[in-house]
DNA sequence: AAAACCCTTCGCCGCGCAGCGAACTGTCCG
DNA sequence: CGGACAGTTCGCTGCGCGGCGAAGGGTTTT
């Protein structure tokens, strides 16, 4: 029997500090220790034990510049597998009270490289009852339309093997929602235009009152409750 | 933050004894707890107490029938992320070793509810050159075509929001085969076709002789090697 | 040069848990 | 009824590892 080392990889998600500290790593951003060891509750020593164990498990690379070590997840496939993982793991129900309470802060954030949390489901939505999208045999499908240009993307040519949207899994909502290239031109337009800007030391991300504009101009889309304060 | 509980399934798939029962439970079989511990090498206490951790963590269902009780996954989806997990998890090389030695043993086997192995990259390979089926945004399209009414196929009238046919990445080969409600068919009719019969104590499927001819006149597909000693 | 800062390595403590032997429960069979 | 067998529970042992404090190597700032 052929067996993949599972446990290469069960270990190093099988604790909390480091699962925390993945959590925080898909972002998309790169991270410092320090930053990782405060998000995990921990020590900078533990943190950067924990850290080596990632990237020998080859879910994290680091990247040494002057002082600070830069650590970021190793590659889409990661966040990927990670999500999948999320899709069947049991949610915190600790973290959804806080979440709760924190309104706001999970309403608008990223996905490793693409837009996540309820913006991107109600964008999504949005796409798929206009027609840009289609969903079939669990994949999306873009259809040329104006809009796309509008939000900064433009489509392929030919389907190339790799999926140009790829259905993402929400956490929060248990939702899809559009990653992949498609999920990168967008989110990468989104922050140039100014549409959704980085908080300085908060995770996730906000929604500027342009972004608001030219979501509801180009969508249709009401962003109400999604504005951060 | 939101954080899925990643840690519950870490910590179930995170030691190697697990690992090798979730293997063995890819068959898709159900499997007793005193063969499941054969295939870890612990005895059946551990083998009950890990059991227990499965079951917790979502991953397993059990089902007692008279004095035995009966382990298996507790779905597709399970499978699914087991699948994507081992995706991006370094391949044992010490059992890749044996593989090489035991030769036919992995030749031929099923990945929880569809074929998988060399044949079924082949059989996949041999769906794509015919044109029977596409590849496209990273998923599969069944075309229709006589020869799958041969293998057990029945095409859905319209697509529906699931997959019908996914494609499914070998762990060993790390090629794509079809996965999903058309793997489904195709194993169920293999195996009542008698085109592929259990083994009665080692793992895997062995290809009868009717298989391998019925395999040639349908898909012109060559299976040399392929049929068990 | 000294101070501040980021990160890592080392050594230690303590918890958690995999593993087994022994004993117990429940089921099937003669 | 009594033996055989599957599974579980209990108690124990030993290893692994997460955690931190202390100390050391590098880099930036004053």
């Amino acid at each position: 029997m052929i067996t993949p080392r599972f446990d290469i990889l069960g270990q190093a998600i099988s604790d909390a500090s480091r699962t925390q500290m993945l959590c925080e790593l898909m972002e998309g951003r790169a991270y410092t220790n320090k930053e990782l060891a405060a998000a995990a509750g921990v020590t900078p020593q533990t943190a950067s034990a924990h850290l080596r164990l990632l990237q020998d498990a080859g879910l994290v690379v680091a990247e040494k510049r002057g002082r600070c070590v830069y650590h970021r997840l190793a590659g889409a496939e990661v966040a990927h597998a990670l999500e999948q993982l999320a899709a069947i793991a049991p949610a915190d129900s600790l973290h959804r009270a806080q979440q709760r309470k924190a309104g706001d802060l999970a309403q608008v954030r990223s996905c490793y490289d693409h837009l996540a949390g309820p913006l991107a489901v109600a964008m999504t939505r949005a796409f798929l009852d206009r027609g840009m999208l289609q969903e079939e045999h669990g994949a999306f499908r873009a259809v040329p339309a104006g809009e796309w240009l509008k939000l900064g993307v433009i489509l392929p040519e030919k389907p190339g093997r790799q999926p140009f949207a790829r259905p993402c899994l929400d956490w929060t909502e248990r939702k899809l929602h559009v990653a992949g290239p498609m999920g990168r031109l967008i989110l990468d337009h989104a922050l140039g235009s100014g549409w959704v800007k980085r908080h300085r030391h908060k995770r996730g991300l906000m929604l500027t009152t342009p972004g608001t504009r030219a979501l509801e101009q180009i969508l249709d889309l009401s962003c109400g409750g999604l504005v951060a304060a």
